[in-house]
DNA sequence: ATATATTTTTAGACTAATCTAAAAATATAT
DNA sequence: ATATATTTTTAGATTAGTCTAAAAATATAT
């Protein structure tokens, strides 16, 4: 079907089309897979002419439906590999995403679908993101980050955006787990840090933390 | 640490050394990869140059300490991944082989260990191929073909020499699997045929099928 | 032992994915 | 509106893995 390399880059444009909606661009597309502008172009040339991306020169691009198709099904057999690895081997959520990024490509219908039901069908990965269903089908949650919350609100942590190893073992560190209740005690106007109330014990954290935490309120 | 590429030839170079142990000839790699005999020159010098085989020109080769433990490694990989299909994911044993071509590559101390104690530490595969341990050690099964078996004599399935699928397939259909106690009723001396009595019921197989199969005497 | 056949290696080319450096297009600023 | 800066594309190279065709080495046969 598709290479590894095409797989990758249909999935960071899936995910950078959520960050700019109109189009993506040749730079941000090379910043997110870490390689330099030439190669990215040489490679939407390719993804262009298998139709997978709606490509104009200079003009930004955009998946197809063929190419959105595929990327959500790389995204569905990433998290779901997710699941596995933390419900039956062991893995901590900090320790799943490398792995995930290998097995992601593994070409095999059977594998998935089969995987799925052996995960009871499940419909977050460990950081809370919505898994595909086999049709592509996604649950949006709506949800808000902890920064947007005002002073006495509070939600479940559903959710993180960053989901950086170094984030990961912060949140572990302060048992802030997902399906924790988080409550606003305080919020501190100058630097936006906030004091949140969590398993009965009250913690402080900045404002780049809270909006790294994704809660879905009451 | 090493590409597929590598792995897969190191793995062929394994089996291949079973049949030839005084070395491997750059023609009989070629055919085992489904590939050309210039394709295997080049990728055994890089071999050679990684210590992965021992080679001079002309003369063929063998794998080195290290090659040998990489190759196991991957035959680690392979088996215990299609244990996994067949017990946890309802693969049949004539599915599983495509699917852990791929899957043995993935690189994972830590995923590959988990599986192993997550299947309960398994010592075969689907198809009665002992599954090394994770110091690459095998459990070595004195087993014979069942065409080596003479009149009267009986014992246990316990392996396939051909695992393809049209040969599983076969074996299927007529209810032989493994684990089934197997006796030989009758020999046909002419071509070699014999009258087999398993569960209860008796059958005629070529001499073609009781040379696949492995039968574990009592 | 020498001619012939077979096997193996080399030389040169191709594709996929990447890179650097330069050119072309677009955006920005005064 | 035009010069400058930024972004994007192109041109040309590189690496891994493969191929075909030719050359070199080895094996076989009479």
């Amino acid at each position: 079907m598709f290479t590894f390399s095409e797989e990758n880059y249909l999935k960071a444009i899936y995910h950078l089309e959520r960050k700019f909606p109109v189009g993506v661009s040749t730079n941000a597309l090379a910043e997110e897979m870490e390689t330099k502008a030439s190669s990215v172009t040489d490679m939407i040339k390719k993804l262009s002419e298998k139709k997978l991306v709606n490509y104009k020169k200079y003009q930004g691009f955009k998946l197809s439906k063929l190419g959105m198709k595929t990327a959500v099904s790389v995204i569905r057999k990433h998290r779901l590999w997710e699941v596995f690895l933390v419900e039956k081997l062991h893995f901590s959520w900090d320790e799943v995403h490398e792995v995930a990024e290998q097995l992601e490509h593994i070409k095999s219908e059977k594998l998935i679908d089969e995987l799925d039901r052996f995960l009871d069908f499940p419909k977050r990965d460990p950081h809370g993101d919505p898994i595909p269903d086999d049709e592509g089908n996604f649950i949006i949650l709506n949800k808000v980050l902890l920064s947007d919350l005002k002073k006495g609100e509070s939600g479940i942590f559903v959710g993180v955006k960053d989901s950086s190893t170094t984030f990961l073992q912060f949140l572990d560190k302060r048992n802030i787990a997902l399906g924790s209740e988080i409550k606003i005690s305080e919020k501190e106007p100058f630097d936006q840090s906030v004091l949140i109330k969590l398993n009965e014990q009250e913690l402080r954290v900045s404002n780049l933390i809270s909006g790294n935490i994704y809660i879905k309120t009451n």
